[in-house]
DNA sequence: CGGCAACTAAACATTA
DNA sequence: CTAATGTTTAGTTGCC
């Protein structure tokens, strides 16, 4: 390795429109179907993360209040220092990044959501899967920091982190092969990524691993946030008319997820912003001081979030929440998390404090 | 319009 | 030898 440290700028990240938004896409991983519960109906749902504070085997520094800091779009400074940028491992418990994407494309007739700057790409999936398979808005730094920040032992071969891409974006399994070259120039240019030999005694296949340079990974991780604040906001999803025809045809339809960040509170009325334009507006909800108190034996504590299911069936909007609670929202028309979504953040609290079967 | 970052393609070398 | 992997260069695109 003979890559030079310097620091690495960030990537210029579009700002999104709406900046007061504190709307979050959040990616989610294939095979996670462990939070979601068995009624209603529910298939295609979004996860919502629920950044909270706790130290984790995967952070090694303690992570300060995750978003707090990086709600650019709320206009906060980022932080300085890299405690809060350092814990990405939700990764692992996220599955199904893919609705991200998708989404986002669900809808060929609404010129709202072209006006996202997405590409459009409704090809099939190959196995006549979903058939919204749209570019991850991710760069390949974000994916390759991403699949080897959802690896166990935190470095992957480059085979693997071909594999976690195609898994968990579909996109690229019909993609033409171009991009596995890109990936591989990505490790190679960028300073992100170290290689490591694989251990000789274990024949492991050919090359060696890539695992994320620990001085780059809070700006890695802060580039995916942004990446995906951007593609959040910039969505209006619950006033996409196909999002509503969809609700009427009682089909479940993966909604905008709601990143929730830095004031859930039981005592401290959640800071939510009722918002005409844009689905949900969660400024802030704290979870820190809670997990703080319980970081050590919250099994969601090296998470970094909670995972919520937001989805929408029939008329009915829900926010499942881990555990088998789920709050139904009320219309597709005004997403409105006021006294509920307290009390579902309430109900976070009581996990993040350790109720939490486990 | 220039700078920058990201993407893409390609050529070439190395390695299992 | 082949395919996968790794490095490097160059061109393109989009955004600021």
């Amino acid at each position: 390795m003979d890559k030079d440290h310097a620091l690495p700028p960030l990537s210029p990240i579009q700002s999104p429109g709406t900046p007061c938004k504190n709307l979050a896409l959040s990616p989610s991983l294939p095979h996670s179907s462990a939070t979601v519960p068995s009624s209603p109906p529910l298939s295609p749902t979004t996860p919502v993360c629920l950044p909270y504070t706790h130290s984790s085997p995967s952070c090694p520094t303690p992570p300060q209040p995750f978003l707090a800091h990086t709600s650019h779009c709320l206009g906060s400074p980022l932080s300085s220092d890299q405690d809060d940028l350092t814990c990405l491992s939700w990764l692992h418990q996220r599955r199904n990044l893919l609705p991200m994407q998708p989404l986002l494309k669900t809808s060929s007739s609404s010129s709202s959501l072209l006006a996202c700057g997405e590409p459009q790409d409704l090809t099939p999936g190959p196995q006549g899967g979903p058939a919204t398979l749209g570019k991850p808005p991710y760069s390949f730094s974000s994916l390759i920091f991403m699949a080897i920040e959802d690896s166990p032992e935190k470095q992957l071969p480059v085979k693997g982190i071909y594999e976690w891409i195609v898994n968990t974006f579909p996109y690229y399994r019909a993609a033409s092969g171009g991009w596995r070259n890109s990936v591989r120039h990505n490790l190679s240019l960028s300073k992100s990524f170290c290689r490591i030999s694989r251990d000789k005694n274990k024949s492991g296949g050919k090359g060696s691993l890539w695992c994320v340079c620990p001085e780059y990974r809070p700006a890695l991780l802060e580039v995916l946030k942004k990446t995906h604040y951007c593609h959040s906001s910039n969505i209006n999803l619950l006033n996409n008319p196909v999002l509503q025809e969809a609700a009427d045809f009682g089909s479940p339809v993966i909604c905008e997820t709601v990143e929730i960040s830095d004031h859930l509170s039981s005592s401290e009325p959640c800071s939510l912003t009722p918002d005409h334009e844009e689905l949900v507006a969660i400024e802030s909800v704290t979870l820190h001081e809670e997990a703080e108190k319980e970081g050590e034996k919250d099994p969601l504590a090296d998470s970094g979030y909670i995972e919520l299911h937001y989805y929408q069936y029939n008329q009915y909007q829900y926010l499942v929440l881990p555990g088998d609670t789920e709050l139904d929202l009320e219309t597709v028309e005004i997403l409105q998390l006021d006294a509920e979504a307290q009390e579902a953040a309430g109900s976070l609290l009581d996990l993040a404090g350790g109720g939490h079967s486990g």
